[in-house]
DNA sequence: TAGTTAATATGAGCGTGATCATATTAAGGT
DNA sequence: ACCTTAATATGATCACGCTCATATTAACTA
């Protein structure tokens, strides 16, 4: 088999939307390689041909999923409207292509969405770098922090995890508790970055 | 062998060590429970009589670790300190006493130390609990917000959790990214204290 | 048309964490 | 001393994510 072009494509497509309908009906970890093999009538060992780990899958397709979330905000963003408001727009735009997956989401983060893993999936990384620097963007915007610190992209970073942690674990009807937590978080956020030049310097005995 | 007394103990006790010696040479992911078992010289299924999971096992070490990092900050605790140093003070001697299983400590805390897994270990829960109560105590006795709201505790656990997995992750010699990271969170977290009265009737259209 | 080659597919098999039917053993009863 | 009984220990076994030697097949060559 040379070069089987759009066979090839097929085929991954196959895989995903396998992944797809099972993540988002069973979860993430009730659902095994081999279950995504069977739906999309394939052998395991061709599942990772073309995706490195079940992580990796899982995170493909909250990557496609967020491809347009981007454009969502971009769509809907006024000139003047505060900080807050722009990335509780971004942010919830996300929340809203996530939403078919919501039970896979809460394990996937866990698993290797943390800017801690150093085995991180490629798409995770990715996924990450897009978010902070639509992040950092809006903030230059805002102009309130031309460059925010490392230090005050952790916090957004950890702040964000938290917030999609818990969407993907609130049962509330309209999650309203999601909403009340993405709210402070991100009030919390934008507060801290008027010290944020001062963050590098600080410092504290142990 | 009915009620053998205090020789489960001592069979506890050498698991407990085993994954001690390993989960701190090796890391966490490294150590297999079979690993740990010829360790303490017992069968694979005799560790699982002792311990519901591997993360539980790792999570009773954190636990124990712990118990004594209330007891070091009550002692060095000042009534008139802000509640910024409480807390600080706090969380350093948790990480002091975590220090010997920094390698495991990520993973661990990945696995199920979130407050969103539902499987999470009972050490784990208990060690949650008993970590926010500590920290709204020290609320409390500032006299800054008599009773946090349940927002307002999840913001710290997660900035926690950020904090622990950074922590676990910063090479640099004496961690100083870490005790920015640690103080950045904190100042963030009690300035947002002022607050938290608000937090239960905010709300924003989606 | 048949042969060659390189990309893709396959599934038995590995090492995990965890389970469970069975074997083993310590304490109490006679 | 011997039997009974209930608590504990055991390791073969499972399901999982993942690997790898091998088989299969599509495109190119003659």
């Amino acid at each position: 088999m040379r070069v089987t072009a759009e066979t090839k494509a097929k085929t991954r497509s196959r895989i995903v939307e396998a992944a797809r309908k099972l993540f988002s009906g069973k979860g993430f970890d009730q659902t095994t390689t081999r279950d995504i093999a069977a739906e999309a009538a394939i052998a395991t060992g061709t599942l990772f041909n073309y995706f490195p780990s079940k992580e990796a899958l899982g995170m493909s397709l909250l990557s496609e999923a967020l491809q347009g979330a981007e454009a969502d905000s971009e769509r809907r963003r006024r000139g003047d409207e505060p900080l807050e408001e722009s990335l509780f727009a971004y942010v919830m735009a996300g929340l809203r292509r996530l939403a078919p997956y919501r039970r896979a989401v809460g394990a996937i983060v866990e698993s290797g969405l943390s800017p801690f893993t150093e085995s991180a999936a490629a798409d995770g990384q990715q996924l990450r770098v897009a978010h902070l620097e639509t992040v950092a963007q809006l903030i230059a915007q805002d102009g309130r922090a031309p460059a925010p610190s490392f230090v005050a992209m952790h916090l957004y970073w950890t702040l964000y995890l938290g917030v999609l942690a818990f969407w993907s674990s609130d049962t509330s009807p309209n999650q309203e508790d999601t909403l009340v937590v993405l709210d402070q978080s991100l009030r919390l956020f934008v507060a801290s970055l008027a010290n944020d030049a001062h963050m590098k310097e600080v410092s504290r005995g142990t």
